[in-house]
DNA sequence: TGTTTTTAGAGAAATTTTTCTTCATATTTG
DNA sequence: CAAATATGAAGAAAAATTTCTCTAAAAACA
């Protein structure tokens, strides 16, 4: 099992999503090609993707869609279910609790927390808020292996003390701040300040290109 | 102006962010290592990030940890106001709206759009809604430049459509799905199916390579 | 059945990004 | 005031990722 490049990883869910909008539309097999032209992307880049995910495809042919996307999901796992806890149930967080797609993706909230005592002994969208304090415990009882961590930046350390010592294997980090955790434990950072970053810097760059295209462009008209 | 590598900005809100709380903290002086520290990275690469921003640091003092964060966030353009619009209401659109820390981004949300007619006229967060159909004009009327999209998957393209025909610049696209625009039009994809597969795919691989790590120990003590 | 066209697969090449090295310089210490 | 030390700068090297190129197989069509 060689490891795969994080850009691949990032490209799976997406070919899966218009797979199975294929797969809706009636469409049995697919090229790399079509794919490739639906999402934008270079034809080889999404054979090689795809390659990690063990599918052979036919020349001329190209892949089914069913194995395709049976595939993609089984190379995610998002096959089997995840229990998880969510730390936080702010606005973000409940939206998360509310949002019933994660089951798509193997995900299941089975508990969340928080830290304000209104919320604690309640539920949001039937999943109970307990304290804190209750996570390591419960972790190991019900052998629950995600935190997402929907916590202000300042609680973030904290919560993922609390889940690292519950013997979790993942952090799904919403906050906006980098936490630390013992190598073995995998996290995930979802920033939106780091798309932020991305998106409004490139439209200066992009800007300044136009720019700098139009000003070529003139110059090579007066030649 | 040399277009800057994307995990270079992506790192620069994570500096932006561990900075502000040093400067709380009283901290007026930084060198590239401690931040390397802090944030688990390589000195180097903090150093020939922050290089982008163009700001010089002295050998054995470090950066001043004020100019650091000035110089980010003028090269981010976190300092200018942008207006923007966002597209869909629902649960997460409400969630972004009553966010107000897009301030400090520069990011303002001046008017919503939903499909959903109850919805039409009130107001979320002080931000009043309207019919998509209004995204064009408006959009060139108030001179919008970013469209935030928190639509379903199948509304993403029409939505995309309607703002750039009004002139748009940059979409920050919450929908999983991809949308097609100009190329003069900036893009950023922020869906968390990406990191939820990088995630899921990585937990994999660590057991993977964890249980081949205890075995070739177990062979070692053997030998 | 033979020829042409299209496409996957494999590996090479190019590009991008990260890491490593060396060097000059400012600060600290004796 | 000189030596030691930590640090940034610059560029080289390495690693990772993407793109290109070629080959062979399958399908379409004559």
């Amino acid at each position: 099992m060689r490891i795969t490049p994080e850009p691949t990883m990032r490209r799976l869910p997406h070919y899966l999503h218009f797979l199975k909008r294929q797969l809706e539309n009636g469409v049995e097999k697919i090229s790399s090609t079509i794919i490739a032209q639906a999402l934008s992307l270079d034809s080889t880049q999404v054979r090689k993707d795809l390659e990690y995910t063990g599918v052979k495809g036919k020349p001329k042919t190209g892949f089914f869609v069913k194995e395709l996307i049976q595939a993609i999901l089984e190379f995610l796992t998002w096959t089997t279910r995840r229990d998880a806890f969510l730390i936080g149930a702010g606005n973000l967080g409940s939206a998360m609790l509310g949002y019933n797609r994660f089951r798509e993706y193997g995900l299941n909230f089975v508990a969340a927390f928080d830290t304000d005592e209104n919320k604690i002994g309640s539920e949001i969208y039937k999943v109970p808020i307990f304290t804190l304090d209750k996570i390591p415990s419960m972790a190991r009882r019900m052998n629950v292996q995600v935190g997402v961590l929907t916590v202000p930046a300042h609680a973030a350390q904290t919560a993922t003390d609390l889940l690292v010592e519950g013997g979790i294997k993942a952090i799904w980090n919403f906050a906006p701040t980098y936490v630390k955790a013992p190598k073995e434990v995998v996290i995930e950072n979802h920033q939106f300040t780091e798309s932020l970053a991305a998106l409004t810097r490139k439209m200066v760059e992009v800007d300044f290109h136009l720019e700098k295209y139009r000003l070529s462009n003139l110059e090579g008209n007066r030649t």
